[in-house]
DNA sequence: AAAAAAC
C-alpha cells in the first residue's frame, strides 16, 4: 500500500504499536524495554562518560544489567557477547548474567583503555587547515533549509510513522551521547522515515543520496538494537568469529569510511565494529576480528575468504546491510552476493533483518528479471521501500552543465575549466575537483597529462594498490593534489568533504552512475557545479541526461534536447530509475499488474521512462511526482 | 565494454 508521509502519520498510533510482521519470528526490538530499565526515566541519563564513569563497569557487576549493553551505566564490554577470543564459553554469559566472565576483568579494562575517541581523534587526525577551517560548518552548519522541502513517499505496509527528533527514538543514552558528540542537532529526512523503520524490526529498501545521513540511518538502529539485547549466546568455534551484523559496500574505502562512522556512533557502547577488505594484509583484519566482533563492515570479496577460511561465520546475523545497494546486486556483484546471502550460513531473511539503501534503485533489481532472477525480493521480506527526494543531484543545489566537447578537444577544454577555476577562486588556489574518466589507464594518463601541464593532480582506480588509492584520497582531501582523477571506483558513496566541481571528462554509459558520480559535490546540503563533456559516443545517454536536468530544474542546452529528441528510444536500460525528484519508485505495485508484466522486454511505459504507464495504480501521475510538487 | 571485488 503506498502511502504518503501524512498518510503515515495519520495512521501512526495504532501501526507502530504492532510489531508490522507477524508472521516472522523477530523481536519486536521498538518496543522492548530490559527490565531494569522499566520505569526508568530519559532524565537517569549520566554525564557524559570520562574517567569518573569508568568505575561504574567493575561495581556493578551485579546488577541485573549484566550482559545487556541497552544501558545508561558505562558499557560492559566483555559480559554477555564473549568473543570466540576470550576463552570463557558464550553459555556462561548467558546464563543471564552470572559473574562468570570476571577473570577476564583486566581484559575488559584493557580493551576500554585501548578504544581510542574518535572524537578527538577526529580533530588530530586531520591536521590540514582547510579541514580545520571547515569543521565547524562540517558538523552544524548541513544546511538544513534545504532539507525541509524534501518530498518522502513510502510503501508497504504498516509504515512506521516518522520522527522529528532524535529524543523521540528510544536509541539509548550511549548512543544518543555519540549522536550529540558528532553534533548532529535533528535527524535528515532519511534518517527520520528510516530509523522508525528500522527500529520496528522491519526490512528496508531506502533510496536516498549518499551524503544525506544514509549511513547513520542504518547503523542507528543496528547499533542500538545490539545494545538492546540481553545477552547473545554465540557459538563457540576455535577462531572462528560471529558477528550480530554485516554492513556490505562495494568498494574499500567506501567500508572503510562506513567503519569510521560506525566507531563514532558505537565509540563506549561495547558495540565492536571491524572492518575487512582486500588490498590490505589479511593478519591484522584476522587479529581484529579475534578481538571480539558485533559489527562487520567489509568488501564482499574478502568476506569470502574469511568464509572460506572459516574464520567467520554468519550464522548469527541479525542485521544485514548492503551500501550501494543497486552496485551490489548488478551484473559484476550478484553471483558473489548471493553466494554470502544465500549460500553461507546467513539466516534466512524474514530472520535477520535486512536493509538495503541506495541513491538509485533500477526497477530489475527490484522485480523479476532475466525471467527467472529476483534480486531484492530474495533478500527481503515484506519489506517497505522509502525514497527520499535527493539531496543535491537532482535539486537546485548542484549546478549540471553540458557542453559539446569532441574527444580529441577534452583535455584543453578541461585545461581551460581549470585555469578559469584557479583564476576565479579564492586567493588563486584551486577548489578541489573531481574528474570521473572512463578507463583505469584513461585515468592515469590524464593524471600524468595533468601533472606536466601544472596541476596537482592525483589518481585512484582500481589497478592502484590500496596503500596508493588512500595515498590518492587523503591527498586530494587535504587539498595537495586538489584535482583526482578516478574510475568509478570513487562514484558511489565517498563522502570527500568540499569538492567544489565534478567534471565528467568521460561520461558514464547509465545515468545512475552519472547520478551517484555528480552526487560527490554538493553534500549535505552545500552547493556544487557538475560539469559534462557530451560527444556522438554518448547519444545513448542524451535523452536521459536531458530529462535528469529538466527534472532539477537545470538549463539543457538545446542541442542536448535534439539529441535528445533523436535518441532511439529508452536510456541505457529504458528507463529512468527514479521519478522526479525522487531517487527511486517501487515497483512491487506495477509488477502486480499482470499486464504490465512485460516493461523488462522493452515495451514498458510507452510514454517514456520515469513517467508511468497509464495502468499503474500508485501516486504518480504523468507529470505529478508528490504531493509536495 | 569497463569497473569493482581475494589470495
Amino acid at each position: 500500500m503506498r502511502t504518503s508521509w501524512a498518510d503515515s502519520v495519520a495512521n501512526s498510533a495504532s501501526e507502530i504499536a504492532v510489531s508490522d510482521n507477524s508472521s516472522v519470528p523477530r523481536p519486536t526490538r521498538s518496543t522492548y524495554v530490559p527490565p531494569h530499565l522499566r520505569n526508568r526515566q530519559a532524565s537517569d541519563a549520566p554525564n557524559l562518560p570520562g574517567p569518573a564513569t569508568e568505575r561504574a563497569t567493575f561495581t556493578g557487576t551485579a546488577g541485573g544489567s549484566l550482559g545487556s549493553r541497552w544501558s545508561s551505566d558505562p558499557p560492559k564490554p566483555e559480559m554477555g557477547r564473549p568473543g570466540p577470543g576470550y576463552g570463557y564459553a558464550g553459555a556462561v554469559a548467558g546464563r543471564g548474567g552470572s559473574g562468570g566472565g570476571w577473570n577476564n576483568r583486566s581484559r575488559g579494562w584493557d580493551r576500554r583503555e585501548r578504544e581510542v575517541n574518535p572524537f578527538d581523534d577526529d580533530v588530530d587526525d586531520k591536521t590540514d587547515d582547510a579541514e580545520q577551517a571547515f569543521s565547524e560548518q562540517e558538523n552544524t552548519g548541513i544546511n538544513f533549509d534545504a532539507y525541509e522541502d524534501i518530498p518522502v513517499e513510502t510503501s508497504g505496509e504498516n509504515v512506521p510513522p516518522p520522527v522529528n527528533t532524535f529524543a523521540e527514538i528510544d536509541l539509548g543514552d550511549l548512543l544518543n551521547q555519540n549522536i550529540r558528540r558528532c553534533k548532529y542537532v535533528k535527524p535528515t529526512p532519511i534518517q527520520r522515515h528510516a530509523i522508525p523503520i528500522a527500529l520496528s524490526g522491519r526490512d528496508l529498501m531506502a533510496c536516498a543520496q549518499t551524503g544525506s545521513g544514509k549511513t547513520a540511518a542504518f547503523c542507528f538502529p543496528i547499533i542500538s538494537g545490539i545494545m538492546r539485547e540481553q545477552y547473545v549466546q554465540r557459538p563457540r568455534v576455535a577462531r572462528t568469529v560471529y558477528p550480530l551484523a554485516l554492513i556490505l559496500s562495494p568498494t574499500r574505502e567506501l567500508s572503510c569510511q562506513i567503519h569510521d562512522e560506525a566507531k563514532k556512533f558505537s565509540y563506549q557502547t561495547g558495540v565492536k565494529v571491524v572492518v575487512a577488505y582486500g588490498g590490505a594484509p589479511i593478519n591484522q583484519q584476522l587479529r581484529e576480528l579475534e578481538r571480539g566482533v558485533d559489527i562487520l563492515v567489509a568488501t564482499p570479496g574478502r568476506l569470502v575468504d574469511l568464509l572460506e577460511r572459516a574464520r567467520l561465520s554468519l550464522q548469527m546475523i541479525r542485521y544485514l546491510a548492503l551500501d550501494e545497494a543497486d552496485r551490489m546486486l548488478d551484473m559484476g556483484f550478484e553471483p558473489q552476493i548471493r553466494k554470502i546471502v544465500e549460500q553461507m550460513d546467513m539466516p534466512n531473511r524474514g530472520v535477520r533483518q535486512t536493509m538495503l539503501f541506495s541513491a538509485t534503485f533500477p526497477r530489475e533489481i527490484q522485480v523479476v528479471y532475466n525471467c527467472s532472477i529476483r534480486l531484492a525480493s530474495d533478500f527481503l521480506s515484506n519489506y517497505i521501500f522509502l525514497a527520499v527526494g535527493r539531496v543535491g543531484s537532482s535539486t537546485d543545489l548542484i549546478v549540471q552543465r553540458v557542453e559539446f566537447v569532441h574527444e580529441s578537444d577534452k583535455r584543453s577544454h578541461l585545461m581551460d575549466l581549470l585555469h578559469a577555476q584557479r583564476e576565479n577562486g579564492a586567493h588563486g588556489k584551486q577548489a578541489l575537483t573531481l574528474v570521473f574518466v572512463e578507463t583505469k589507464k584513461g585515468a592515469d594518463s590524464l593524471e600524468h597529462w595533468l601533472c606536466i601541464n601544472g596541476f596537482p593532480a592525483t589518481t585512484i582506480h582500481g589497478d592502484r594498490t590500496q596503500q596508493e588509492r588512500e595515498l590518492a584520497l587523503r591527498s586530494f582531501k587535504t587539498g595537495k593534489t586538489p584535482i583526482l582523477v578516478a574510475t568509478d571506483v570513487a562514484a558511489r558513496g565517498l563522502d570527500i568533504p568540499h569538492v567544489a566541481h565534478v567534471v565528467n571528462f568521460d561520461l558514464p554509459n547509465d545515468i545512475d552512475d552519472y547520478v551517484h558520480r555528480i552526487g560527490r559535490t554538493g553534500r549535505a546540503g552545500k552547493s556544487g557545479l557538475a560539469t559534462a563533456f557530451f560527444n556522438e559516443g554518448n547519444l545513448s545517454l542524451a535523452r536521459p541526461l536531458a530529462e535528469l536536468m529538466q527534472e532539477a530544474s537545470q538549463e539543457v542546452p538545446a542541442w542536448l534536447t535534439r539529441y535528445a529528441s533523436r535518441a532511439p528510444y529508452g536510456g541505457s536500460k529504458g528507463r529512468r530509475s527514479g521519478g522526479g525528484r525522487f531517487g527511486g519508485r517501487d515497483f512491487r505495485r506495477e509488477s502486480s499488474f499482470g499486464k504490465n508484466l512485460d516493461y523488462y522486454g522493452g515495451g514498458n511505459s510507452g510514454s517514456g521512462y520515469g513517467v508511468p504507464s497509464s495502468n499503474y495504480g500508485g501516486g504518480y501521475a504523468p507529470g505529478v511526482t508528490s504531493a509536495w510538487d
